[in-house]
DNA sequence: CTGAAAGCGCTAACAA
DNA sequence: TTGTTAGCGCTTTCAG
């Protein structure tokens, strides 16, 4: 910077703030200093900005993979915005048990980010705490945490459509298959399985535990053992409801395998949307992670723009305890639920006429 | 920092030396030091590191698009390795060409990273150069350029391979369909096609400008109109050779749909082996982009490495120029090359046997 | 509107 | 083995 000033004859003040585009430069001078700039391709070190401004210019996001349909479109629609904002971004790519104990234990974003994006982990309440007093503004997304800014899909409601869905094409007898997650990935099961209950209920059908068998993703074993319990049941279901699309899709490869037709026999809908169900023409409940990215990522800019602004209030406690307490807006701006929709195609139908009734009861 | 000592009762000079491991510490200053900082859950600033140690702790990644399974796999097989080096991972993700151009006019990674590591992108002359003199190592991935630390996969061969598979076949009519890269990604593009008219032309089978027909990617639209132009020419080919696939998957889509067989009347070989692939029962050129991220990541420790020992040797005219000067490893280490396999699934076959015979032609 | 000076939090000599 | 000192490159008062 100081080579730019004396190239541009004015002092290292001046080139700051021209650099940093504030008004109180007169044209000339500016415009000799970005010339000066330009011409040794100078940049600024974020580094030593952000040592006497206290802000790094970053955001840091936490994910459980890279390498998923769902933090692949959350992060893409995420990126540019932050991009556009001058801000970078930095990933925490956390696979398993032993990466998040460590990220846990060192907190590498502590005083490396403005704020952090915390993706669908399903955190433990000392977890949740020990993000609290990180120091900035801490965004949950595809997750609820009480009193904590979060962005989420409503899970319960999207399975509850779903599940009506089914009721109403004649189905008694759903199953309910949820994804047994690898590294705390699991928080939506939970919501989703309840969603799938509720709808049950409200229709005056009974709850069956032999209903709900969990299975692995990504693996069309682990589908056909699923598979194989439901359909060595003594009633079996003549609808399967999976959590992701990817065992739906896994349940279909299955069943066509065995010549049991999807949907006549069996309907078989997905949960997320990914290009995979349109591939499979698999009805599904639809979710979109970009506009979930989108979301967390204005989000998160006008949080560190309010902690920025606001001078720091509140304390060091942040965002936790005593609720939406300082910051403008209210819970309502913080707490952003995202609508899922039904999407059928091919794989529901009406449930098939049951054949075998019970000996004994009338027509 | 200053926090720590006083509470310890040492100095700052101690802390610090104590934090990064110096084993010019007692231990029982160190326990205390240690014991000092996680009270107060201490952690270092990397930013005012990194202004005096001129290293950031960070490696950039530029990637035309974070929502893809190449990129997704790559990241993710290079995030831990990154983060097990103690270094940070930052994103660049350059959809399109204003964002392209942006990042070439800024080069915001300058000063703020160790390494850069360029995904997929079919640089110009001029923007290859401007990453040379941008004072740290970069490597480019999936893309050779000469003189310039790459890792790649021998798209050629890949090709050549692929392509010799269907002719053992028997196909003699083997169309090839490239893929129009949204904002450069179309690299290996070029290289596939060589490959692929390398085979033809070695088996002795005459070069058809009409059987390369292009589309877009992730279009099952666009595909119907290339498979369209294909089998509306007067002699179809018997074979098609995706550059991807998803394209793959979308012309076996269509050509079902159409009720003609895959493969007994057109076999239909793709490129990458995703999983999708496997969900089709795709016979592809299989590809890691896994390995290729883990190999770029492990070059990348490498040259910080050979920068930081080297202290900084070679000029600020960096790799580019005279070629493999200066730096420990030959051009070999610099340059690696991943091989391709052919994974024969159901979408090939032998050849049909040619139904329509000129009239007049012997048996 | 511009410049001088102080200092952000840390590491790297150099002394002790 | 530890402490002292200087300074990394920038922004920010405070004067002018």
């Amino acid at each position: 910077m100081a080579d730019v000033a004396e190239r541009a004859g004015v002092s290292t003040s001046t080139v700051s703030r021209t650099l940093r585009g504030l008004s109180t430069v007169s044209p000339e001078v500016r415009a000799r200093v970005e010339k000066a700039a330009r011409e040794i391709d100078f940049a600024v070190s974020r580094q030593a900005a952000s040592l006497v401004t206290g802000r790094t210019g970053t955001v840091a996001v936490m994910v459980p993979t890279l390498n998923s349909w769902f933090t692949g479109s959350a992060l893409s629609s995420l990126a540019p915005l932050l991009r556009a904002a001058g801000l970078q971004l930095n990933v925490y790519e956390i696979p398993d048990l032993t990466e998040r104990t460590a990220f846990f234990e060192t907190l590498p974003a502590r005083r490396n980010a403005d704020a952090l994006l915390v993706f669908s982990f399903d955190l433990t309440e000392e977890e949740t705490a020990r993000l609290d007093d990180l120091g900035m503004p801490v965004i949950y997304v595809s997750q609820h945490v009480d009193g904590r800014p979060s962005v989420y899909v409503d899970d319960v409601a999207g399975a509850l459509h779903g599940t009506r869905h089914l009721l109403n094409l004649g189905h008694r007898r759903i199953a309910f298959v949820p994804t047994e997650g690898a590294s705390g990935f699991t928080f939506s099961s939970n919501e989703r399985l309840l969603g799938y209950q509720q709808a049950l209920t409200e229709a005056g059908v009974p709850l069956d535990d032999d209903l709900v068998v969990s299975t692995r993703t990504g693996s069309k074993r682990a589908a056909a053992e699923a598979l194989g319990t439901l359909l060595s049941l003594r009633e079996p279901p003549t609808a399967i409801f999976a959590e992701q699309d990817e065992v739906a899709v896994a349940l279909v490869w299955n069943l066509r395998r065995t010549r049991i037709a999807v949907p006549e026999q069996i309907s078989v809908l997905g949960f997320d949307d990914q290009p995979l169900a349109d591939w499979f023409d698999l009805s599904t409940v639809a979710q979109s992670p970009s506009r979930m990215g989108r979301l967390a990522g204005e989000l998160a800019l006008k949080l560190i723009d309010d902690a920025g602004g606001a001078g720091e209030a509140g304390g060091s406690g942040g965002t936790g305890g005593t609720g939406d307490a300082g910051g403008s807006g209210g819970d309502a701006e913080r707490h952003i639920v995202l609508p899922t929709h039904v999407i059928p195609r091919g794989t529901t139908a009406p449930a098939p006429e049951p054949a075998d009734q019970a000996p004994g009861e009338s027509a």
